[in-house]
This record gives C-alpha cells, sequence and structure tokens, in this order.
DNA sequence: ATAAATTTTTAGTCTAGTCTAAAAATATTT
DNA sequence: AAATATTTTTAGACTAGACTAAAAATTTAT
C-alpha cells in the first residue's frame, strides 16, 4: 500500500482531468479523454495510467478505462480547492475579470503548502464559490453543489437567476460580459424563435437576444 | 541572438543562484558554488551553464565561471521580485511568521504571469523591503540597497536600527523572535567579553547577551 | 618549476515525461 | 458471426535534468 508521496505537476493533471471527466457521467474515463482534455497523446496517458494506480490513486483495467479510488478523488479536490480559491483571491484582491483569472489559477493550484491554502482560504473570508459560480470543496473534500437548470432548459416566461457557467472560457465569460450578464442577473425567457431558435430574455434593464448554444451555456436557478 | 523564451524552474534557479553567489564579492561565480547553492552536482551545473549561455543569459568561459548578462540578470532580478512580493503578501495578508515564508515564495516565485504581479505589488501598496529586511526590486529591475553595517562591526557604546539579517535561516530567525529582536529594534552595544566574544547588548526594553556569529549575521544602520 | 591537489568538464547512464508507429483488444457494422 | 473500424496498449525513440566515474584543466604546494 502506497502512501501518497509528493505528486508531480503531470501526476495532478491526470487526477484533475479524470475527476472533471468523470462528473460529467459519472462513468470511466477513457483513455483518449483525458488526453484530448489534457492535449497530450493517448500513450503517455497510459503509461500515467499505470502509475497512477500503482499508487493507489485510481483503479484502471486495460481497455477500461479509469476512475477515482477516494485518495485519487480527496487529492483531486484538495487540488480544485486550491484552484478556486486562488480564482477567488485574483478576483476580490487583485481586479482580475473573470474570463483572466483561469490559467494563472492553473499554475497556483500547484503550489504545496497546506498553511498557505488555509490562510488564504481565512483571508478571503471562506468563500464557497469560485468567481464562475463553481463551488469550492472544503478541507475535507466534500463539494456543495447546488439545484441548477440550463437556461435553454426554462419554458417560455419562466425566469432563473444565473449562478454559472458551463462552458468557461475566456471567449464565452467576455461575451456576456460585453451583455452585462453577470452572476445574480435575473434572467426570463420571453420567446424563442422558431426559425433559429434564438432566445429572447429579459434582464433586470434591458431585453436582447441570445443563441441556444448561449443559452446551453448558461445554469440559472430558478425562481 | 537568442529572445528570452519561456525558462524552466530549473534554468531559473540557476540564474538566481548566480546572482545571489555574484553580489557577495562581485566576481565570476563558480561551477562548484552554484552546485552547493542548488543542492546539485557539478557536471548537472555545466549543463546548465552551457544552455543558459546558449541563451545570451549569462556569460560563462569553461573552467572560469560565469556572471549574468544584462538581460540575464534582468531575469534573475525579476524572480527576486516576485519571490519577495510573495514574502510580504505572506506575512503581510495571511499572518506567516518570517520564518516560514521562504520555502513557499521559492514557489510562488516561479508563477508566470506580469499582471499577477504588477497586481500584486500594488495589492501590497508597493512595499520596498520583504519580510527580512531584503529590498524588493522594481519593474525595471532596479533595486536600492541601504546603508547598513553589521551588528558585530559596532564599537562599543554604539547603537544601530536592526533593518536586515544574512542569515535567513528559519533558525536564526526563531532564534530572534525568542529573544524579541525584530526589525526595527534598537539595539547598542554594552559590552563584549573577552573571554568568548560574546556580546552584552541593549534592546529598547531589555539586555541580553547573544554570541559574536549572531552578530555577525545582524544588519543594522547605525544611529 | 614540477608535483600534488582541486576544480571543472566530458562521457555515459538513469528517470520522468513526451512522442510516433505498430500491435492488440474492443466496438461497430454489415 | 465475420469483417471493419476504433480505441488502447506496447515498443521504441527522444529530451530535459539529474547522477557517477573518469579525464582534463587549473590552482596550490613544495
Amino acid at each position: 500500500m502506497y502512501i501518497c508521496s509528493m505528486l508531480s505537476l503531470t501526476e495532478e493533471n491526470h487526477l484533475k482531468a479524470i475527476f472533471h471527466l468523470s462528473s460529467v457521467d459519472n462513468k470511466d474515463v477513457s483513455t483518449n479523454a483525458i488526453a484530448d482534455s489534457l492535449k497530450t497523446k493517448a500513450p503517455s496517458v497510459t503509461d500515467m495510467l499505470k502509475k497512477l494506480s500503482d499508487k493507489n490513486l485510481i483503479n484502471y483495467k486495460k481497455y477500461q478505462g479509469s476512475f477515482l479510488t477516494p485518495i485519487g478523488r480527496k487529492t483531486a479536490l484538495d487540488i480544485i480547492r486550491k484552484h478556486r480559491l486562488w480564482e477567488v483571491f485574483l478576483v476580490e484582491k487583485l481586479g482580475f475579470n473573470w474570463s483572466e483569472v483561469h490559467e494563472v489559477a492553473e499554475q497556483l493550484e500547484h503550489i504545496k503548502s497546506k498553511k498557505l491554502i488555509d490562510e488564504l482560504d481565512k483571508f478571503l473570508d471562506y468563500p464557497t464559490k469560485d468567481p464562475h459560480g463553481d463551488p469550492i470543496p472544503n478541507t475535507a473534500g466534500f463539494i456543495k453543489y447546488s439545484r441548477r437548470s440550463l437556461l435553454s432548459d426554462l419554458a417560455i416566461g419562466e425566469s432563473g437567476k444565473f449562478i454559472g457557467v458551463k462552458d468557461s472560457s475566456s471567449a464565452f465569460l467576455k461575451f456576456l460580459d460585453k451583455r452585462k450578464i453577470a452572476l445574480g442577473t435575473n434572467i426570463q425567457i420571453l420567446h424563442i424563435e422558431d426559425f433559429d431558435n434564438s432566445i429572447h430574455i429579459g434582464l433586470d434593464e434591458t431585453n436582447l437576444t441570445i443563441s441556444m448554444k448561449s443559452a446551453n451555456n448558461i445554469y440559472v436557478t430558478k425562481i
């Protein structure tokens, strides 16, 4: 039995990728999916899967995909916790835009210091969501998902409060900025165009039209 | 002519080591000195020296030691700037003790983001000294050294204000903590013991005795 | 000034992580 | 159910960075 030593950057990134990919559909994660997500090639992933498996961080059966063990999951959640806390720091304290934080947080999440992250958490006053609305796991690796729907799933006339994005690419975030759609904004579905499925929405002050694709990437809580 | 690409962690650490070692005596830095300072072996250093030389970051002549080029020096100063700003952050904002910051700052100094460090600098209100009293280079790579003496160089009866440490090991810093000798403390030389060169010093509130070795690692400005 | 000691470099090996090309296993189609 | 396509693994090569042992250069001592 392997007691979790210090993990390399690459090992950490693989664990994180497996966590994110498996949280989509809760199935075993395929080697190719990991390779795509990490912009690497399948043989590199296979090597790493063996290594992570030897360290008891994942369950891996040849040709059958992999999933995280409890220790692997906790390790992944620690990294995600760090990533999201740093994102909060960048936005709240350093004035970054929500579209600028991901890349830097990808680096900061690998800094190793328990005290650092605990103190950062305290300094930020124990935030529960990152700037994109994603939940921040606590020290114990508990993550609280909130009930949410896609904007595209609301019926005409229904309203929701914007609480998160599915696509957190900087392009989409900037798109939302331009249209003054920020976390917390109330959105009502006014009308859906037959022709192209584009959606007329009502915000607090204005109305505007967005594509179905956009609506598919906006999480809301119904109100 | 090589335009400074992204440097690896190892390359950055070598530049930093060369900077620190050459700032002691302003002479070419020997391969072994770098190896000792980075806890690596001479052949590894030789390899890296060739690489850094190819990138025009150092001047290296076989068997003759190396020194930083202007670009190499600027690069080293950027890293040192980051290191020291992070140290200020850890102490001022996260409540770290000055003896705990070095290790974490060694990691944080390698994070790559111009905006991050500029905003951090602003957030900290443009500090000029790190928690150990070392000057923080500005964006342009300018570093302002202040006039200072070693406590051991003061004559009996003279006083100085404690402004920095030569040995910034956590052991020495904790030693100073225990004796309530903090940056800014005024110290007067009361007496030097013939027998073992131990020094009686007067602080603001108390008197105590420290070794010559300690006095040799305390920087003061005469007052 | 030559010999001895030290420092530095070269040569060659090792590991982690990456890749391509080919083989093997699995999944899909007919 | 066999043929085909896809996915995954194996095999083998490459790079960065580390090491040891041996050779070469420099420095120190006699």
